[in-house]
DNA sequence: AGTTTCAGATGACGTTGTCACCTGGATGAT
DNA sequence: ATCATCCAGGTGACAACGTCATCTGAAACT
């Protein structure tokens, strides 16, 4: 019935949830190996049957983060009921939505760990690929390839102040992350 | 010759370059009071002496370059050669020249600590202060108010692209933060 | 001169990441 | 069916770390 690859896979996911879970409640400094085995139901050691190590784990956790939000992206873009700069909108929030309810989680994605800094960036191709695509869908191929980056570059920075909670200042007088993404929206679609 | 005082607050300054120093060799994890106490030439205990704990020895850090990143937006601001549109670009760019060569101090001076989330933001209050007021002299108050965010949180998205080296990827087809400076300049500029 | 204050040193403790080694059951070959 | 192999998992151990309680000595104050 549960065959040795099977159970083995189960574990695996068992410790990526309890991960996860630990992450989101504490930060990275709140998922020790310990703990997120207790929680998966085995030792302290067996994390090490599947993960290099706790940064490789923690890899692990935000690569499966950055797929999620491909597939959200994904299903914006070929939503056809969806007006493009509704997408555009959309994929934008998706994003800044992650930071707002799961900031440790979301600092994850965007980390470079000292062993593979660019684990990540390759595990966030995919969800940036289909952000592109709708980009281009916007404003075409050629102001897509200008405002791209540019775009990705703000909503993450949008996201990065409210998560730090610099966004609440009065000094900016009460703008929300919403509003932001609007105005960066109208900005580029007006072109 | 030395006094009491002066001593202490010679150490507190050697304690706060050993563990700037020690950030940028090797981020947050490599900070170490032993190593710090040994590099600033006291025992692994004297930095409690200063510092309640790691957490604050490290949001010092993180205010002491907010608190220069400050000073250099002010002169910024007063330099009366400097047309306005380039005090703007300087501004920006100063942050991101930061993420570049201090990617773990950038971190840092964007993190907010559990026990006293608020800390760096509210270090960062006076240099971002300064940055509303060349926004302002470029479109005045009023979109300022509206822009003023949004530029803060563009640059400080397209420094941690840049940080997390997502930026170099060839399918933004070889841009540089330079260049989205420059278009978020343009686009604010033009209105 | 005596008392207080405080920077610094040191010993100790609990926690953590990690490794070496061991165990037992599933898998595959004969 | 028997046996060797593999491998997920368990356990003991170790070094490094943050932190605290305690001690020391010299400067500062009365």
């Amino acid at each position: 019935m549960v065959s040795r690859v099977e159970s083995a896979a189960a574990t695996r996911r068992a410790l990526l949830g309890a991960a996860a879970e630990l992450l989101d409640e504490g930060g990275p400094e709140a998922v020790t190996l310990r703990e997120v085995g207790a929680r998966a139901g085995v030792s302290r050691g067996a994390p090490y049957r599947h993960f290099a190590d706790k940064e490789n784990l923690l890899i692990a956790v935000g690569a499966q983060a950055w797929a999620g939000l491909g597939e959200r992206t994904g299903e914006l873009r070929t939503d056809a009921e969806l007006p493009v700069a509704a997408k555009l909108r959309g994929a934008l929030l998706a994003l800044i939505e992650i930071g707002r309810t799961q900031p440790h989680l979301y600092k994850v994605m965007f980390s470079n760990p000292p062993g593979d800094p660019a684990a990540l960036a390759r595990a966030a191709q995919h969800s940036q690929t289909e952000f592109l695509a709708i980009v281009a869908a916007l404003v075409g191929e050629e102001a897509a390839r200008r405002y791209g980056a540019l775009l990705i570059s703000s909503a993450n920075g949008i996201a990065g102040l409210e998560v730090s909670g610099q966004l609440a200042d009065e000094k900016w007088g009460g703008v929300t992350a919403e509003d932001l993404v609007d105005t960066l929206v109208d900005m580029v679609a007006r072109d």
